[in-house]
DNA sequence: CAGTGAGCGAGCTTCCGCTTGACTT
C-alpha cells in the first residue's frame, strides 16, 4: 500500500500518544479482516498500545458504550475465512480468464459472481431467441347494469376455460399439454412473481396480500365449471363469429358478484439491493448511478450508510419514523411495526437504509434537486412506509353471462382446435359465453398514501396500473418505461376502472361487443434492477458489489446497456448480452458447469462458515478446490488441450442444429417460426451456410470455401479467395442476425464499391467494422501508410511517443489555419499515384445500414466535418460535425455539442419508428424547407442530429461556442480511458 | 468526450469486496 503510506504513518504517530487501539470496523469477515489488517500495518504492539475489537450497528450514545463495555479479541477464523474466500475468487477468476483469451479473445474474463450473472444474462436471451409467440382472440363487452356502463372480457365459452398467456409453451407456442394442472399449482404456489418468467422487474414492494375472506353471491356455478376442462384456444374467426352472433342479442345477465377484501402489507426499509431495485424501477437509475448518488446524500448526512443487506431500523429510527407519519398522515395510518425479515446473508453490520438523524427532513425541507432530490423522497417515503398501516383494498369482480350461442357455432367451437380430444359436453350453462370484470377500490390507503404503486417517474408507463389516478403528468419522468411493463400478459385493463354497485340478476344490456386480439410476450430482458434482485436471491454479490457487476460485464463487452445510444436497438435499462458472451457461455456451460453455477457460491459460503466457526481448515478446502486431479488447475489444464479453438468461437443460438456444444442442448422440432430466426441455414442466398465466430478482434461472419465458389461463379466478385470474412459490429445483438442482414453484409463485403466520389476518382466504399457501419472514400490499396517513426519497445519507450503524439497535435488545435490548409480528401500522391496516409472514413448515421446508403449520402457523410466560416472576433475557423455523441461544431479544439430540440429528443428516444408528429414542430419548418432544396433527400429524410449538422450555421455556432461552459469532472475521462481499453 | 475500422512485433490482459479520493482550468 505504498500510495496510503502517509496516512498509515499518520495514525501511527496517533497511535503512540494512545492507550489502547479499538478496532470498529464492520462486524463481517470483510470488517473483520480489515481490522487484522489495521493491525499488521500500525503494528500497536510495538508501541505497546493493546488491541481491542468493538463492534456496533448505530452510532448512537447507548450503542456504542455498550459496545465499548464488551470488547474482544480479533477472531483470527473470521479473518482466516475472508482470506480464503480472498484467494479462492483469485484462483478462480486467474485460471479461468487465461483459458478465454487463449481460446477466444484477449482481455475476457470470468470470475466467481460475474460468470454467474453473465451466464444468467445470456440464458434469458436464449429463451427469447427460443420463443416462439402465440395468437389467441378473445372479446370484450361493454355492458350497462345498475345505472353504470363498464366493460368486461370473455373468460370462457361453450363450458370452457378461454386460455391465457401461461397457458402457453413459450418454445413452442402452444398450448401446455397440461395448461390446467399448471395452472393450479400456480395458484398453489401463491402468487409470487415468477421471477424467472419475465416478470424482470416486479418489484419487492407488493408486500403479502392475505384474504380477508369475500363475499360472494353467486347464482350458479357455470363458470366455475367451465375452468373444470383443457382451456380453449380461440382463433380470430371464431371470436368473430361468436361477437357476430352475440351482437343485439337479448339475455345478457349478471351470473356473479364477489366482493373480496384484501390487505396490503407495507414493504420492509430500504437495503443496498431492494434500494437499487426501486430505483432502477420507480426513477430510472441505473444501479451505479443510485449508489453514487446515495453516498453523496450519506456523505453530508442525510442519509445513513448505504451499503447494507439488514432491513430492520434502530429503535431511534423507529421513533423518527413513527413522529413524521403522526405529523403527515395521522396517528391512523401508524401499522404495527413490524420487522421485515432479514436475508440468510445478512451480517447486519449496519441497518437499513433510511434519512439520517432523530427527526427525519422532508424531501422539501432536505432542499435537494435532481436525482439527489428523487433518490431522497424515494428513501424517506420507503421508510414512512415501512411503518405504516396495511392498506385495505376492495375487489371487485362481477361475472356476466352472455345469451346462448347458436348450436352450430357451439359445434364449431367444440370440435375445433381443443388441446385435447374433450368429447363436446353438454351441461347446462355451457352453451353461453362468461364475461368478467373487475375493479378495485383502495378502502383505507395505509401506506399506499406515501408509498404507492405509481410514485415515481415510472408511473408514467404505467397509467393501467391499480391506483394510478392521480399522477397524469408525471413532471419527474424521465422517459422510462421498463420492458417489465409490458411483460405481464394478463394484467387487466379494466383493473382501474369504477364498477357499479349491482346484483346477480340484474337486467343488463350489451352495447357493444369486439374481438379482441392476443399474444404472448417473450419473456423480458434483465434490467439492473432484475438481475440485482436475482443475484440476491441467489447469494451471489455483496450490497458494495451489486452495481458493479454490471458494469464490469459492460466494461468487458459482454454486456449492452439500453440507453440512449441504443434507442431504437435495446429498450431504457435492458441488458443484453453481446455475441461474445454467448460463447463465452458456451465453453463455461459446457466444460465447467460449476463455475456459473451460483450453487458454487452457496457451497463456499457453508464452507467459509465452518472454517470461520474453526471447524474446518482453510488449506484444505483451497487445496481440494484447486489441486489434485480434479482440481481447478488440473482441469483448466486439460481443457486448454481438449477445446477446439474454431469451436469455442462458433456462435450457436437456440434453433440452430448446432455441434455438441449446444448451451442447453435444445434439439428436436422447430416450429417455423423458429426456423425463420436461424442465423445460417434455411435462408438462402449469401447467408445461407454462413457461419458467426467471435475471435480475438470481435464478431464476424464466414463463409467457407463451396459458397464462396458458388457465388463468384454468380458473378458475386473476387472467384479464387477460399473463404470470405466480414466484421460485424461489436455491438451486434444476437436478435439482429437475420439471414436477410448477414445476406446484406456479406454481399456487401463482396462488392464495396457504391460509386465513384467525383472530386478525387476513388471509388467510394460501404463495409461494416467493429464500430458499425461505414464509409470509405478510396480502396485499400490506394493508400500506402505513412512512414512510421521508429520506436523503442517498453513501457518507457510507450510513454515518450505518448508524449511526442500529445506534443504533435496540441500545437497544431492551438493553430487551426494551420493544419487547415491542406485539404483533407486530397492527400498527397507518390509517385505511383498512390496516396499517404490513411483513407477518410465516417460511420453511417444511427438506424442506417450498409444495404440503404447511396453515394450522394455517402459523400455527405464524408464531407464533414463542414467548415461553417471564421470566427468573428477570435478568428480560426468553425466547423460542425457528427460524433460519437452526435452533432456537434468545434472551434480551436473546443468542442460543443448541438443540443437537440425536443422533437429530437424524442426521435433519439424512440429510435427509428417513434411515434412522431405531436409537440413542438414550430420553430423548425425553416429548417426542413432549407433541407427539401437539398440534393440528397436520402439523408434528408428523418434525421434530427443529421439535420443539425447540415443547417447550424456560424452565428449559432458561435453563440454556442462563447457560452461560459462548467468544467468537466475529471473523474469521466478516467473511466473512459478504461472503457475504450476493454472496448 | 468529439473517431474508429485486424493481420510484422513484445508484452499485455484477469478475480471479489471493501473504501474514499480531490494539484490545475
Amino acid at each position: 500500500m505504498p500510495k496510503k503510506s502517509k496516512i498509515i504513518a499518520a495514525l501511527r504517530a496517533q497511535l503512540a500518544d494512545c492507550d489502547e487501539l479499538v478496532l470498529a470496523t464492520d462486524e463481517d469477515r470483510e470488517g473483520e479482516a480489515i481490522a487484522w489488517h489495521l493491525v499488521q500495518l500500525l503494528k500497536p504492539d510495538k508501541l505497546g498500545v493493546p488491541v481491542q475489537r468493538a463492534v456496533f450497528h448505530e452510532i448512537t450514545p447507548a450503542a456504542v458504550t455498550a459496545a465499548f463495555a464488551s470488547m474482544r479479541a480479533i477472531d483470527e477464523h473470521l479473518v482466516s475465512a475472508q482470506e480464503t474466500r480472498r484467494v479462492l475468487d483469485r484462483l478462480a477468476g486467474y485460471t479461468m480468464s487465461p483459458l478465454l483469451w487463449q481460446k477466444i479473445s484477449r482481455g475476457l474474463s470470468a470470475g466467481r459472481v460475474q460468470s454467474v450473472a453473465m451466464t444468467h444474462i445470456v440464458r434469458r436471451e436464449h429463451r427469447r431467441l427460443a420463443f416462439v409467440r402465440a395468437d389467441y382472440a378473445g372479446a370484450k363487452a361493454v355492458v350497462a347494469a345498475g345505472g353504470g356502463a363498464f366493460e368486461v372480457s370473455l373468460v370462457a365459452l361453450a363450458g370452457r376455460r378461454l386460455a391465457t398467456g401461461k397457458d402457453f409453451d413459450p418454445s413452442t407456442g402452444r398450448l401446455w399439454a397440461d395448461a390446467d394442472a399448471r395452472r393450479a399449482r400456480q395458484a398453489d404456489d401463491g402468487d409470487a412473481a415468477d421471477v424467472d418468467d419475465g416478470g424482470a422487474a416486479d418489484g419487492d414492494g407488493d408486500g403479502d396480500s392475505d384474504g380477508d375472506g369475500g363475499v360472494s353471491r353467486r347464482k350458479n356455478g357455470g363458470a366455475a365449471a367451465a375452468s373444470a376442462k383443457p382451456p380453449l384456444q380461440l382463433k380470430k374467426t371464431a371470436a368473430k363469429a361468436v361477437v357476430k352472433a352475440l351482437t343485439a342479442a337479448d339475455g345478457w345477465a349478471i351470473d356473479d358478484v364477489t366482493r373480496r377484501g384484501t390487505r396490503r402489507r407495507p414493504p420492509p426499509p430500504f437495503i443496498t439491493s431492494t434500494l437499487q431495485q426501486e430505483s432502477s424501477r420507480r426513477l430510472g437509475m441505473p444501479a451505479a448511478k443510485t449508489m453514487r448518488v446515495a453516498q453523496g446524500l450519506y456523505e453530508r448526512g442525510l442519509l445513513t450508510y448505504m451499503r447494507t443487506d439488514n432491513p430492520t431500523l434502530s429503535e431511534q429510527a423507529v421513533a423518527a419514523t413513527r413522529s413524521a407519519i403522526v405529523d403527515r398522515y395521522g396517528g391512523d395510518h401508524l401499522g404495527a411495526g413490524r420487522v421485515g425479515a432479514k436475508p440468510k446473508s445478512a451480517q447486519e453490520a449496519h441497518e437499513a437504509i433510511r434519512p439520517a438523524g432523530e427527526v427525519f427532513l422532508s424531501p422539501a425541507e432536505a432542499g435537494l434537486e435532481g436525482d439527489e432530490a428523487r433518490l431522497y423522497a424515494l428513501v424517506y417515503r420507503r421508510t414512512l412506509a415501512s411503518q405504516m398501516a396495511d392498506a385495505a383494498v376492495d375487489t371487485t369482480t362481477i361475472t356476466v353471462r352472455s345469451p346462448p350461442l347458436p348450436p352450430p357455432l357451439l359445434a364449431q367451437i367444440r370440435g375445433g382446435k381443443a388441446a385435447d380430444g374433450a368429447p363436446p359436453a353438454a351441461e347446462a350453462g355451457d352453451d353461453v359465453g362468461i364475461f368478467r370484470a373487475s375493479g378495485t377500490i383502495v378502502v383505507f390507503p395505509g401506506f399506499l398514501a406515501v408509498y404507492s404503486d405509481a410514485f415515481g417517474a415510472h408511473a408514467e408507463g404505467g397509467a393501467g396500473e391499480a391506483d394510478g389516478g392521480g399522477d397524469g403528468g408525471g413532471a419527474a419522468a424521465a422517459g422510462v418505461s421498463p420492458s417489465a411493463a409490458s411483460a405481464r400478459p394478463g394484467t387487466a385493463a379494466a383493473a382501474a376502472q369504477v364498477l357499479p354497485d349491482v346484483v346477480p340478476g340484474a337486467p343488463t344490456t350489451c352495447s357493444a361487443l369486439d374481438v379482441v386480439q392476443h399474444t404472448t410476450i417473450p419473456p423480458a430482458r434483465y434490467t439492473d434492477a432484475s438481475l440485482v434482485k436475482e443475484l440476491e436471491a441467489l447469494g451471489v454479490g455483496r450490497p458494495s458489489t451489486y452495481a458493479s457487476i454490471v458494469e464490469t460485464l459492460v466494461l468487458r463487452g459482454y454486456v449492452t446497456r439500453g440507453t440512449r445510444e441504443t434507442a431504437g436497438r435495446l429498450p431504457p435499462q435492458a441488458l443484453a448480452p453481446r455475441l461474445t458472451a454467448f460463447v463465452v457461455d458456451q465453453l463455461l456451460s459446457r466444460y465447467f458447469p460449476s463455475f456459473v453455477d451460483a450453487a458454487f457460491t452457496a457451497d463456499m459460503e457453508r464452507s467459509l462458515d465452518a472454517i470461520a466457526a474453526g471447524a474446518a481448515d482453510r488449506q484444505e478446502y483451497l487445496a481440494s478446490y484447486y489441486l489434485g486431479e480434479g482440481g481447478l488447475a488440473a482441469s483448466v489444464a486439460r481443457m486448454e488441450k481438449e477445446i477446439d479453438t474454431a469451436w469455442a468461437r462458433r456462435l450457436v443460438l437456440p434453433g440452430q442444429g448446432g455441434g455438441a456444444g449446444t448451451a442447453d442442448g435444445g434439439g428436436g422440432k422447430r416450429s417455423a417460426a423458429s426456423k425463420k430466426k436461424d442465423v445460417a441455414r434455411g435462408g438462402g442466398g449469401l447467408a445461407a451456410g454462413a457461419e458467426v465466430f467471435v475471435g480475438p478482434y470481435g464478431p464476424y461472419i464466414e463463409l467457407p470455401r463451396g459458397v464462396v465458389d458458388a457465388a463468384a461463379a454468380a458473378g458475386g466478385g473476387d472467384a479464387g479467395r477460399e473463404v470470405i470474412k466480414a466484421s460485424l459490429p461489436a455491438a451486434t445483438l444476437a436478435d439482429e442476425l437475420s439471414a436477410e442482414r448477414l445476406e446484406q453484409i456479406l454481399s456487401r463485403a463482396l462488392d464495396p464499391v457504391i460509386g465513384t466520389d467525383p472530386a478525387t476518382g476513388l471509388d467510394v466504399l460501404v463495409r461494416t467494422g467493429r464500430y458499425g457501419p461505414y464509409v470509405q472514400l478510396g480502396r485499400d490499396v490506394d493508400y500506402v501508410p505513412e512512414e512510421k517513426p521508429k520506436r523503442k519497445v517498453g513501457k518507457k519507450g510507450l510513454a515518450a511517443a505518448a508524449a511526442a503524439a500529445t506534443a504533435a497535435t496540441a500545437p497544431s488545435a492551438a493553430d487551426a489555419a494551420d493544419t487547415a490548409s491542406p485539404p483533407a480528401d486530397a492527400p498527397a500522391l507518390t509517385a505511383d499515384g498512390k496516396r499517404v496516409g490513411k483513407p477518410k472514413r465516417a460511420s453511417l448515421l444511427p438506424g442506417m445500414d450498409v444495404g440503404d446508403v447511396n453515394l450522394p449520402t455517402a459523400l455527405r457523410i464524408l464531407s464533414l466535418p463542414r467548415l461553417l466560416g471564421v470566427h468573428p472576433t477570435l478568428g480560426g475557423e468553425v466547423k460542425a460535425g457528427m460524433g460519437r455523441f452526435g452533432p456537434y461544431v468545434v472551434h480551436n479544439g473546443v468542442f460543443v455539442s448541438l443540443k437537440s430540440t425536443a422533437a429530437a429528443a424524442a426521435a433519439g428516444r424512440g429510435g427509428a419508428g417513434a411515434s412522431g408528429g405531436d409537440g413542438g414542430d414550430d420553430g423548425e419548418a425553416p429548417h426542413v424547407d432549407a433541407l427539401a432544396a437539398d440534393d440528397s433527400p436520402a439523408i434528408a429524410g428523418d434525421n434530427e442530429q443529421w439535420r443539425q449538422v447540415l443547417t447550424v450555421g456560424l452565428d449559432e455556432a458561435v453563440a454556442l461556442l462563447d457560452k461560459p461552459r462548467p468544467p468537466r469532472r475529471a473523474f469521466a475521462a478516467d473511466k473512459a480511458k478504461r472503457v475504450k481499453a476493454a472496448a
